[in-house]
DNA sequence: AGCTAGTGCGTACACTTGTACGTAGCTTAG
DNA sequence: CTAAGCTACGTACAAGTGTACGCACTAGCT
């Protein structure tokens, strides 16, 4: 039983897309109404009536990125084989085709800021991570994969600190080479698995 | 010539400590001059009286910190000998006794956060990053101090994510070590220098 | 055709923010 | 003792915020 004018289907998903190019360029604080609004093409009136809290908009805005970060990254590291596939998709996720753009990364950021101190932003944050973590570790024993996922965060925070600055390849590969290469608890020696084809 | 009342020598000083309290506990959107003010005990009228913009009190508060990082972190660096004496130091830095409380990675993490958009906030955190850079740089080659500086910040931020959860010191140890007995470049062949006594 | 229910939006309000400015009061010079 | 100058602060203002509320207008039912 419709009613009303439907008049712009998609205004719903315009309004959440504008949300994160905002986030994205302005921050946390530059999400307000108005400027979701101004930048959407919509009026203010639309912004309450879709979403009628602000806090309700960017949690629903932010958990869109979460199908965004899933094949990017999570994906191809299914698909990795041996340990040398894993580096090269880490690699990869860091500085390489596959990695965020600074835009993305400041959106990423975004999330752990706010999640340090919001307990709903922190929920969307716990979900992004599992997602990561769950795919890595069904490669990799579990501290690795913590210690990788912290030292992806790390090159990724130092990409935003440093915007002018490439990273050296060499560099990132060979600390992602020493992480992945480390031994499994309970198996004090490392063993190479080569199930390759 | 001295004129007028000075009747709180320390005020100036108390207002800087007040508004690192403010932006540890709430962040840096908390740091308001009223909200500081009210922290500090002092009238808004000399919050603008000693210091005259916003931008520049939070700026010279942040400024502060940098001689609370140097001797906690880069002090017992520089008395390291051996490279397993760095490891000692890192783990110490990330979970043990030197390392930052929630608190105070919250703060660090808000400069990261600033920084990555206000240019003046970019360079204190330059100046915070390169004291602790420079003195890794003594004892390991740039690129190893590189990613070692984007793990530490890596388990910093899990630390953030994860307040209840404590980090297992085994696990971040070996990272660590992973990535301090990375040989350096130009020297494929990695040598342990061995002069402990 | 007329009635009704529900969609979409314009406007207004209460509040908080940074900052400018006027002024009270102490301290020294004359 | 008086004048002046500087310190310290109370107050006011303009701008921007989230959100509540009421009015138009469309679409279906009778």
């Amino acid at each position: 039983m419709r009613r009303g004018k439907p008049n712009d289907p998609g205004r719903r998903a315009r309004i959440l897309q504008a949300t994160l190019d905002v986030i994205r360029a302005g921050g946390m604080e530059a999400a307000s109404y108005r400027g979701i609004a101004a930048h959407a093409g919509v009026p203010l009136g639309s912004m309450t009536y879709y979403f009628p809290t602000l806090e309700g908009l960017i949690l629903s805005a932010l958990d869109t990125t979460r199908s965004d970060l899933e094949p990017r990254y999570a994906d191809p590291l299914r698909e990795a084989q041996t340990r040398d596939d894993v580096v090269d998709v880490l690699v990869d996720a860091t500085i390489g085709a596959t990695s965020p753009t600074l835009d993305d990364i400041r959106l990423y950021a975004e999330i752990r800021h706010y999640g340090a101190r919001n307990p709903k932003v922190a929920d969307v944050l716990q979900a992004v991570e599992d997602d990561s973590l769950v795919t890595l570790h069904r490669v990799l024993p579990n501290s690795t994969a913590l210690a990788i996922n912290a030292l992806l965060w790390g090159w990724w925070s130092h990409r935003l600190a440093h915007p002018d600055t490439a990273l050296d390849e060499l560099t990132v590969r060979q600390a992602f080479e020493a992480l992945v290469n480390l031994p499994a608890p309970g198996h004090p020696f490392h063993e190479k698995e080569q199930n390759n084809a």
